[in-house]
DNA sequence: GACTACCTAGAGTATATACTCTAATAATAC
DNA sequence: GTATTATTAGAGTATATACTCTAGGTAGTC
């Protein structure tokens, strides 16, 4: 593999495990065993890396919500809609974490991702519009829509966040992508009042297979030692 | 005034205007026209001025969420709730910026802030209940309860997150309090289909007045200039 | 072999930042 | 008044971090 690529896959794993903010240009290099003049011959600096790994992200959430135009929607792809995004959200999570600094210090990102934001809202708006036409929610007027999808959209993209900051433990460490996809069952929380009654116990069995295991929001109980 | 609060309220304010991460302990002392020594004579560090913060931010939410046991639910009392919690989001709108970096730095924000997020979940589950009690919504069982409860949180602690990320414009500057008061907007939103056919009307208009007048979404027309 | 384009090492730098240390000054107690 | 305590100034430090610079190696081509 290119150096230029380990150093973007590097730089990915780095920021995951341990936060942009405490990962320094200087630690990717050491991790790949390799100069910080060598990175420094790859990207500019530490924002092009974030730029590019953005870019990434982005194509993949594009790829994901591609919305087929020509064909009415199944349970079946919501649900892949939704595991899609959020597996997307787990392969490049540090970037929602530390988003309003990296918004601030970098102008492309912040017109990139405000895009990327008015794309992804309108595709839960239209997988809402196409849910409706296939008669599994009842449809419902584009102003509400319009206010549904951005409620997904914060919870979606809220939900890590929520998870990292209820655990007990340091919070990188102790994520896995099993938890993170419980955030299937809050968005579909939202969901259940429009579900058509044709289609509501399907999406309530599906939404029993996200259901947190382990206590969330019970969080007096330590887990007992002995 | 003492030169302890002088310094607790400098921070807070440069806090909410640069971002934690932004303001350092010197910075502090500069708008204060005191010396670093000064500084740490009073705070042993950094963590300890944000810890101290955010008892305060703690304090000031519990006080506003303290729902009272003997008397049925209003509409107005919810209204209260909702202007309250953003009113103290706005208060102290650093914190959830930065919130995972200060929750991994300091363990005592983390244990506290987890305590605090379960005693809000709690008070959210508990106005669905008395609201449910007075009539304005649809009884629901505790589960469902819950899972709304934590969706109304995710929404209201995002909301800020989400209205910095979709200006066009740096972050900090242009966001205004009414601004962030059109997420009782998105909370209302949420609350639509459960409202019982008496409340209904009023709610909605109530909602109404939460509605954000910029196009937020559709941030593809850049504003003319000519 | 020599030219070129690409790649790499590694020491080094400017700047920032959280924090310390000493000494001096003000406030208070007795 | 004097002893003590609380407060303040301000220079200074250790460390970190993003990034630079120079020199040299490697691979392909003719």
């Amino acid at each position: 593999m290119k150096t230029r690529d380990k150093i973007l896959l590097a730089s990915l794993e780095l920021f995951n495990e341990q936060g942009e903010r405490n990962v320094t240009t200087n630690h990717i290099a050491a991790n790949l065993a390799i100069s910080p003049g060598n990175l420094y011959y790859h990207f500019r600096n530490k924002s092009d890396i974030i730029y590019e790994i953005f870019q990434e992200y982005e194509k993949l959430v594009d790829f994901y919500l591609d919305i087929p135009e020509n064909r009415p929607m199944t349970l079946a792809d919501m649900t892949f809609y939704l595991e899609s995004v959020f597996d997307g959200l787990w392969s490049y999570r540090f970037f929602h974490r530390d988003l309003e600094y990296l918004l601030d210090r970098d102008p492309r990102l912040r017109k990139d991702y405000r895009e990327f934001t008015n794309r992804c809202l309108a595709s839960i708006s239209l997988i809402f519009e196409k849910l409706a036409d296939s008669g599994i929610i009842e449809p419902q007027p584009e102003s509400l829509r319009a206010a549904m999808s951005l409620n997904v959209w914060l919870v979606i993209t809220n939900w890590m966040a929520f998870l990292k900051t209820a655990h007990a433990e340091q919070a990188s460490a102790c994520l896995t992508l099993r938890e993170l996809k419980q955030g299937i069952y809050q968005v579909l929380t939202l969901e259940i009042p429009y579900l058509t009654p044709a289609y509501r116990e399907q999406v309530l069995e599906l939404r029993e297979k996200y259901r947190p295991t382990m206590p969330e929001q019970e969080g007096e109980q330590e887990a007992p030692v002995n």
